[in-house]
DNA sequence: TATGAATGAGCCTTCATTCAT
DNA sequence: AATGAATGAAGGCTCATTCAT
């Protein structure tokens, strides 16, 4: 059993060391800049050897979509789970969604990068479309539920509201790359995000 | 000079010509697929005359973000133009700004696919910025100017709104690349956008 | 000993496995388009195994040649050995011999694949060196010896015969491949094959 | 005109460069072995450039056979048309032919090399399948025609004599490839090719 | 102003082969 | 006897760019 872990351990531990050598590249150069042979440089690994263990690029991108968003979600969860008020643990999710965003987070930075294949690529839209889906779902689940329990009342469809702030967060982090807030600003754009986002409720 | 007249317009014109069918084209295949050739093809001309007019690619595609912006701007300004009360013409640009987005309007697409090219680049990422920052502008001077003078109050600076707002169309439209919003869905999200706008401000 | 013996079987075993599969493989796909890995599959085996078993592509490629020849040989003697008439069994092999090329017989596609490779590869060129001699021989041993010995005279000599006959079949395969015989065709052709053949000889 | 034709030329030239680069590699290295690189090497420009004139390696073979099979024909019409009597004409075409295939011209060395291509793809296989039909009836009209005028009578159809005869000469080539005809042989295999040729008609 | 020809670098992929286990 | 992992060379192809005309 020592013997059989150890030979399939070596072919996951490579394919993740390409998993995440692909994350960190594509966060450095982007989509278009990035080859396979950047990829297997970063890893440690010939060429050859990311063909080995994945198919495509195609399928290897399909993948580290699909590992960032678990990343991410794992990054949100673990700040929500943090000892606190209901409130309190969902404004810290909240703000780790956008410090995620704002820092660049090697994670984001790839899929927004990867969004652009997605149009052209059915695999990699399937990626992301079952990612948005996950993170609505999840911040129904994890956040408005709590908020009704506490007896806000939702004015707006709970199919409805998840979207608008996911959006504005995706948005934000866009602008930001390009023109990024100041820190100055970035304070009253958090609560302005909290002012806004508390408007789809009431008492 | 009727010679020297004649000649540049139609410079002018090829460039236009290369500039149509370079955002027609990318709005079709995408950024990771447009080649140089495909947009000479689309506009009729040859490799080399798009070179002849444009540097570089990159030249091109700087200009190309241009143009696009030039195009969706014009469309929102001129359905705030069109006659109304106040709240009706914001509201009316507004919606232009997501109809804009959701149909996936040429330039749209085109500006969400060279997107990804702005960090790597620093002409494009400066030719989104002048836009981000324009458009920015413009919400200030024609949209919330007007609410304020009909004594609305701002309750979040005038520098963070608009960022605000934009942020969340550009999301809601990536998303709904993505992930279409249903149309029973639709008029709610409209519904929730504009009270969460509104929210930013207190009579 | 019985051990020793089993073990040998179980490598001759997976060794014929292998090279069937090449046969089969070779057959369908064509020499440019098959890969160890392909005959691997075929065989139930890993590529590693593969060449376990034969040390180069080449060394494989010689041995698939001699089984072609061999299951060929076979097919025609065997065709040759039923009951009849001296001239009713000459006729018989020399039908199973166009038969086997007309219905693209694996061995047969295969041999003809691998001609190509002859001329730039020395083993492999020795190998169809080999068969081709040999086929004359039996040609000479089995077909021309009856003939005579039944009071046909040879109007060219034993070297030439054999050769022209085969040339025929071989050639006539080839077209065949590309621009099949019709059905209506085929009677007249063996007809003719017949004639000139005989006509090579007097009484 | 002249500055039409030039620029013309130029194109054609190149290209015809390449494909007499690609039948003189093809006939040295054979298909396997035969890069675009080694193409274009031999015809003195660049890969790309070879890209240039032909969309694909397949496009290119497929002009390869063309230009093969017009080469061929050339010649043997040309051996043809020599002065003589009809009888010495036949002959000589004939002996034309063989020498062509004895000789491993390049362009029937090409042929037979690409041969194996035609089974697995379509064009390639039309190319053949054209050549084939054009050369039986190219025999037919300029041979066999001749013969029954002179007041030979077939005893086998038209639609099969050149079939045969045209088989027997590749065949005889291929075994020749392998296992070359001794020169003593040559002579007695070129009147054995006669007698049995001849066999098809009756006075 | 515009074209056709050509280049060269780079990309994805395939594949025979090696080797530790 | 057999496998899985990895390599490295090569191959076909794309493409931005250059240049003579």
């Amino acid at each position: 059993m020592q013997r059989t872990l150890s030979k399939y351990k070596k072919s996951e531990d490579s394919q993740n060391r390409v998993l995440d050598a692909a994350i960190t590249v594509l966060a450095d150069l982007g989509v278009t800049q990035t080859s396979i042979q950047d990829i297997a440089t970063a890893a440690g690994l010939s060429k050859g050897a990311v063909h080995y263990h994945f198919d495509n690029k195609e399928t290897l991108l399909v993948e580290v979509v699909a590992r960032c968003c678990v990343l991410m979600e794992a990054r949100v969860r673990s700040a929500f789970e943090e000892p606190g008020t209901p409130i309190e643990r969902i404004r810290r999710a909240m703000i780790e969604m956008w410090t995620l965003r704002r820092d660049g987070a090697r994670e984001f930075r790839v899929l927004s990068e990867l969004h652009v294949l997605a149009r052209q690529n059915p695999s990699i839209r399937e990626a992301f479309g079952h990612a948005y889906r996950r993170a609505r779902q999840q911040f129904i689940d994890v956040g408005f539920k709590r908020l009704i329990e506490m007896g806000l009342r939702p004015k707006v469809p709970l199919a409805v509201a998840p979207r608008l702030v996911l959006a504005t967060l995706d948005g934000l982090a866009l602008q930001h790359q390009i023109d990024p807030v100041s820190a100055a600003d970035e304070a009253e754009l958090l609560r302005a995000l909290e002012t806004t986002a508390l408007a789809m409720f009431e008492l």
